[in-house]
DNA sequence: CCAATATCGGACATGTATGTCCACAATTCA
DNA sequence: TGAATTGTGGACATACATGTCCGATATTGG
């Protein structure tokens, strides 16, 4: 139905609308969204050149949403990982009836044509953490620093390994 | 979406309804859907053991329905060879939160719903050749029997490489 | 300029869906 | 009983989605 890749760009796309203002780095999304870093990258490449979001390199840099959340749709997230496609033409490339598809494809594309039309409907502003519901906002992972001086290193306190909770 | 295995299986399904009465042949099947005959071969075993047809083996053999076209559904066929999953729980594993999904997974578990409610609710029977239908059925391939007695062999005749035209 | 932080891009590795092949078993008909 | 037909089941081959790795490039701050 949804493919893997882009429900990690979905998870992606709404972790950086949670934080909008400040810069999300891949690992810090990685961290969030548990989808592995190396792959992650890859994902946002996706999402930069689809222009729903713009990467700053170097320190402090990190991924921030090109337009306001109220003007991304689910929809428009999956078109640019792997474009929707709907049943226009005859799989079978039957050309004899032009644009009318046979009652199975035709059925099997407006089964599409629902599900397009929900995820055309959805913006993430929709989908993100609102004051009075009883959905968890996302809760980061709180790092412990161990050691001082250049040795000192920041890891999970133990006991929290509670994943975040926007999903 | 729907992948080319249930494609195919759907393809296959509807042709089976298209012949009510006499079995037919994978050999046949694979001809008129387009499907390479042996993976077609091992999705009818799927279609067999899910059920919705009974096989026959050696001559005159072939598939045949095991209920009628209007109690079978596009999802009966889809939940055999792959089952449609819905968004049940939290991909990311996150329990505090119960059955509740996020707000995400609750628009994209609806998207899927939408989908799930029509395939559930079209039967083969409302997939086949209507008398007064604008869709052409399906045309078999006429063979022409070339040559006498025990070498004779069936082909196509030429200029009929038209595809059938059920889909 | 140097070191640390981050993204970028291409090459590589793995896994799953899709597709192929072949020997075998069941059925029919003569 | 023998030959032709047809589905069955397992092993194998291929294509594409998913996942990993690493050097290169850009940016920041000292």
């Amino acid at each position: 139905m949804i493919s893997q890749t882009v429900e990690y760009a979905l998870r992606a796309i709404v972790t950086i609308a949670q934080h909008e203002g400040e810069p999300c780095t891949a690992k810090k999304i990685a961290e969030i969204t548990q989808v592995p870093l190396p792959y992650l990258s890859k994902l946002m490449q996706g999402l930069v050149r689809g222009q729903l979001v713009n990467s700053q390199r170097g320190l402090h840099g990190g991924f921030v949403l090109t337009k306001s959340p109220k003007e991304i749709t689910i929809l428009d997230v999956i078109d640019v990982i792997e474009p929707f496609k709907r049943i226009l033409t005859c799989p079978l490339g039957i050309e004899s009836h032009g644009t009318t598809l046979c009652p199975l494809h035709r059925r099997l594309d407006k089964a599409m044509e629902a599900t397009e039309t929900i995820l055309r409907a959805t913006t993430l502003a929709e989908m993100l953490a609102q004051p009075g519901s009883v959905t968890p906002l996302c809760e980061e992972k709180k790092l412990v620093t161990l050691g001082l001086g250049r040795r000192s290193k920041k890891v999970e306190p133990w006991g929290t390994r509670t994943p975040s909770v926007l999903f």
